[in-house]
DNA sequence: CATTATAGTAAGCGTTCGCTTACTTGTCAA
DNA sequence: TTGACAAGTAAGCGAACGCTTACTATAATG
């Protein structure tokens, strides 16, 4: 399937790109040395200068690398609808996106431990997990406010209050069945109070109220 | 005030777990030299080992202090009565702290960076920052539910629904106007969505709907 | 006044760091 | 066949690491 978590199939530099990755993301850039990363893939620490110029040039590939993954996934994420399904269907793409996808999921990690030393590391952290979701939402329910069917309520609070539960429980690592079904229960609460009308949900057997 | 950030009414030791505590939150433990911190006390590096065993304990005395403080802190915030007002004062009441003092936003930043490195940081990362909050938040919930202030929703969503937007700002380092504008708004909203019976607001001008 | 403990320093120990050098091996086109 | 080159290794460089040692100044105590 993915062959970027197939070590057999990548290519030496790949492998240590990846290699990488998984420990920088857990230990930090600095706490991670070169001797590490080689050992990681059986190789001597000296073959790493055969593919990379310095141990930065490692970390940059991989933010290229991560970056250009998430563009082409969230690029193929466009609505062909607008209403309260495609709502839904956006923040779970999104989600899980973010939870099942390793390479996002250890680059998210990266970007967190880094955010604070490295300033460019915080500004892609806040681009890919507040404002471009919030801004993918918000536009979404400006749409909606306007064909009457949620309330008239700032765009932006309404993105934040769906988001925001979903970007908290993932950055605690505790995404099992319990955290799912809260946030389950939260989506069911914020249409619930968000909807102004509901008649063209009620079509649909899922949404109908008890 | 506060001899905690006057330098100069510090003891040595004091000194060195306050430059370590702001060193570590930004550059994460290990990138963080002895030599480092020893030059920002302006000491011979030396002399932390007149204070401290090894380098491990001065973070150990990091965490030992942050969590008294917290503790301390927390305990303090205690109801005296359960209405709406108070919901809102406790959220704004830990938010305040957690946003204002400086302990305790660079020890977040150092619980964040450290959190995947270190299980137990990420276990007290978790419990400060989620689900001590969250816990706080439900049991108010309950009773408000339970007195029919509030509508009859899972508690615990209630409580996410509320604190995750002022979870996800936090993070983000985006505490300017805009963001706290942002969480006012949501904040009302929230309000008005989940209150049952708003008769034992009207009497208060603050919170009657225009 | 002599003693003792505390808080500081300069120097340096052994280890690991990022990275380089000199060298070997395998591949593949001319 | 051979020659060029990419991909690998062992060894090691200078610097920085955590930490220790030997020593000094100061201040409190008997």
């Amino acid at each position: 399937m993915d062959n970027n978590t197939d070590n057999t199939k990548m290519t030496t530099k790949e492998a240590i790109v990846y290699e990488s990755l998984k420990l920088f993301s857990t230990n930090g850039y600095d706490a991670v040395s070169t001797r590490m990363i080689a050992k990681g893939v059986n190789l001597s620490d000296a073959v790493i200068y055969k593919h990379f110029k310095n141990k930065r040039e490692i970390l940059d590939t991989i933010v290229t690398i991560c970056k250009e993954k998430y563009r082409a996934k969230t690029a193929a994420i466009a609505p062909d609808s607008m209403d309260w399904k495609m709502v839904e269907q956006i923040c779970m793409d999104i989600f899980k996106f973010q939870v099942t996808d390793e390479w996002m999921v250890l680059f998210r990690k990266l970007l967190t431990v880094e955010q604070y030393k490295n300033p460019e590391m915080g500004k892609i952290f806040r681009e890919i997990w507040i404002d471009a979701p919030l801004e993918k939402l918000s536009s979404m329910f400006s749409v909606l406010i306007e064909q009457g069917y949620v309330k008239k309520v700032n765009p932006k609070v309404l993105a934040t209050d769906i988001y925001a539960p979903f970007f908290m429980y993932r950055s605690a690592e505790m995404a099992d069945e319990e955290i799912l079904k809260i946030l389950q229960e939260h989506v069911t609460n914020f249409r619930y109070n968000a909807i102004a009308d509901e008649s063209y949900l009620i079509m649909d057997e899922k949404y109908r109220r008890k």
